[in-house]
Formats: C-alpha cells, structure tokens, sequence
DNA sequence: CGGTGGATTGAGTGGCGTCAACCTGAGTGG
DNA sequence: CCACTCAGGTTGACGCCACTCAATCCACCG
C-alpha cells in the first residue's frame, strides 16, 4: 500500500522515482493514537512532524472558559504539524479524532529535503498552502454563509479531499465525526447543528446515517455553498 | 530606507549578508496602485508575487449573491500572494486598500532561490506560514469569540504586527479600515461593527478617532480577547 | 453650498443560543 | 435475557444577539 502523502502529492505533480523514495524513508517511524489522545499540544517545540497515515484528527483550541474551536479537520494523507518544521512553538492542538496512525518525520529529515532537493521541498510547502487555502475558504464560509451553506461547503471540500487519497467514491464518505465536534468546527451550537442538518436532509441534498455520508445532489449542494474546488488545487501542473 | 521585508524577517531569524543583498535585488520593480485598485484576481495565474511595500490590502472573496469575505489584511513587509509561486490559480482577489506601492517579483527568482538558497528559501516558507498561523487564529476568534472579543484580537494582533514592521508604537496605529470593511473582516454587519466599537470605547479599552487607533489598556484588551501572541512568532531563532 | 462617504442611532425581526427533556442503539453486567 | 448506563441524536420552549431597514449626523470636498 502506498504512502498517502505520495498520493496526495502525486495529485498536484509528478514526483521522480528518487523523490518518492525520499518519501517512503522519512516516514519510517510509526505511532498509533486513540480517540481523542492529543498528538501534538499547543506551546509544545517538536523535533518532528506528524504525517497522518490513517484516521481523522483535527486542530484545535480551547479558551479559558472551555470553550473549544477547531481549525482544521485533517484526513489520511494530511501532515498535521508539517509547519512545525518553522514555527515554534505549536500554536494549537492536534487530538485524534478515530484511532491514528501517524508517522513521525524527524524534522532533520525535512531540513535536508530543503537543503538537496528543492522540487521535493516545495512539493512540501505546497502541502501547508493547501492548508493555508483551505483555512481562507473557513473563513469566507464562516463569515458570510448561512449554517447550512457553511455545512454544504464542508460536505463538498471533505468529498474531494478524501476522493483525493481513495477514501471517498461514488458521493458518499465515512464521517466520523460527532455533531457535538462539527460544532466546534462550525462555530454553532449542537443543537443548531442539528437542525442544520436536517435542514439540509430535507431539501434531499444529503443523507447522513450513522457516519455515513452520501451526497444526493452534487451540483445543488454545491451551489447552496458558493463552492468551488480550484482552492484545493487538485489537478497536476509543474511546481 | 531597508526592505520591510528582510524587516520583518529578521525579526524571526538572523539573515546572512547574501541574503538580505538576494532579497533586494529581486524587489527591483515596482508598481503602485490606487485604493480599491484590485492587485491580483481569483482565477489569475501569476508570474510573479506582490511585495506589499507600503499601505494596506486586504484578501477577499466576492459571492454570487454580492456579499464580501475579507479573509486576511496585508501591511507593509507582507508577501500579499507568494503562494501563487505554487498555488495555481488564485484563490482569491487581492485589493488595495489605501495607496500601495507594491514590489513585483518574478517567479523563476523565487524558484531559483528554493534551488540554490535553502535557509532563504524557508524563510520565505515560513512567511506563508505565519499567514496560516495568523488563519487559524483568525478561524479561532470568528468561531468562538464574541464580536467585540473579535475585534479585540484584531487590533492586538494588527498592532503587533504594524510594531514589528515599524509602523506602530506606543499603542496606536493608523487604522485606514472603514467599518463597512471591518465588517466583512468580522463577518457581521456594518451596524453590528459600530456597535462593537462603541462597546470597546465604552470599557475604556481603546479609542478611535479618524484613522488612528489608540489601545488604553493592554492587558485588559488582551485578555478579553484571549489574545496570546505566540501564533506570530516574534521571536528571533534558527529556522 | 449641495453632494458624498462614513459613522451613528432607532425600531422591528428572526436566527441562533441556552436549557431541558426525551429517544435510540450499543455496550455491560447481573 | 433483561435492566442499566451512556453517548449521541432529536425536539420544544423561550429569550437575546445581531440582522435589516431606515433616518440622521458629520466632515470633507468639488
């Protein structure tokens, strides 16, 4: 089985027999994590950066009045921290959502990817500007959609990603995510979520039954979101 | 008068004499721009990345329905889009907000500087880097703040960032955002901002008047915003 | 001196929050 | 095999924050 970083990369340009080489031996040390373990804590300085060969984490962070928000939602192929090569320390939590298999990618690996093979390094940056455009797409559907189109655009972008690393096919996915999580990724309250997501069930555009995600209306859904999917850059050009 | 960038990152990390020399040359040609004058356009493939020499831009999104996202505001020393260098098209438009005068470099100096300047080549990573940090943040406060925490956090974090380029001290800044804009910033509604700066002015935390902004209290701003500067990374370290 | 962009204020409304109860299915132990 | 627990989902009642629509005010400027 492939390393899904390699698929995702693989994604957006060609990688040389060398470079995926490369790949395949940063990613040699492996751990696993349980539901809700934290992977990595804000304030932390890590020597490392976790690539998430399997499961769901998200990024996230809590107030002082235990409040939470989450910042990202990460999937197989995803390096949750990769960012941690520069910036120091963390600037917020990775916990696990589903039991996780990362792989723990010594950051001395990635300063020598830097150093000897500049296409390959920025076949790493181009990782974190996904990110980084995936962020700026939150934050247009946070500020100026409804619920529901905030949650339409989700459906969409999570789609395509997965699709991206062979996790998702023919419109539906496995989401395991809790409606209590998706709040803190949307900002609302559960219970909003909940309507919201009936709202979205009774205009036929989804259907979501135990963490089964079968979209029944592409092209409507998306509308509804204002989505559009150049920001996730998945077509193979030269970088 | 220095390159506000090498400014600005020098204040994360020792620059070598070559470098700072590399950075100048590649900021040769310049071009200016009329307020509300859009730089680059979603849906534009770039050639090159605009240097943000002088005034304000901000990042935004326009939807079918004719409501505005802005998803991130630019100051002197900001790289408004180097991710163009490998994201491909924009993801969004880039206007000025005020007078700017912009440094247009060209792609293939940047892609040579990825080959044969490796320590300069993540500085430059780390500057869209700290652009995602500052999403994240910005994803946190939207999600999980109230309005008026909000635009606390947005004046701490902007008056950081001004100090650091040189365009701030002793708590007050030019704040050339009309609250027609800062609303789509915030992403509530215009009436909702004036509020909110009123409520601010009320506690004694700030005062506003014209385009100058005067912090009052520090602490007291930081905190009801749960501002932590960390995520900017003002710290001088090897990167 | 009227025009214009921006700030401010008031009135009425609805989306979304909180609180609380209830339902369901899965897992556990007697 | 059934009572119990618990996590997660669902629903209703009620209230407030923030929205829309509108009018007014102010500073600046041609």
């Amino acid at each position: 089985m492939t390393n899904p970083l390699i698929l995702k990369l693989e994604q957006r340009d060609q990688l040389s027999v060398e470079e995926r080489r490369i790949l395949e031996g940063t990613t040699s040390r492996i751990k696993e994590f349980r539901p809700n373990e934290d992977i990595v804590r804000e304030g932390e300085t890590m020597e490392f950066s976790c690539l998430l060969l399997e499961g769901w984490t998200s990024r996230n962070k809590t107030l002082a009045n235990g409040r939470h928000a989450i910042t990202a939602l990460h999937v197989m192929g995803d390096f949750v921290d990769l960012h941690s090569l520069l910036l120091r320390p963390m600037d917020q939590t990775v916990t696990a959502i589903t039991p996780c298999r990362m792989a723990l990618v010594p950051h001395e690996s990635l300063r020598e990817i830097t150093r000897h093979h500049p296409h390959l390094a920025r076949m790493l940056w181009l990782s974190t500007l996904i990110d980084a455009a995936i962020h700026r797409q939150w934050l247009f559907a946070m500020g100026q959609l409804s619920s529901a189109g905030q949650l339409a655009h989700l459906i969409c972008e999570l789609y395509l990603r997965l699709q991206s690393v062979g996790q998702a096919r023919d419109l539906s996915f496995t989401f395991p995510i809790t409606q209590v999580l998706l709040a803190d990724v949307l900002g609302i309250s559960p219970v909003h979520v909940n309507r919201t997501v009936q709202e979205l069930r009774r205009e036929n555009l989804i259907t979501w039954t135990g963490m089964l995600i079968r979209i029944e209306d592409w092209d409507r859904l998306s509308r509804s979101a204002d989505f559009d999917p150049a920001y996730l850059n998945l077509s193979k050009v030269p970088r």
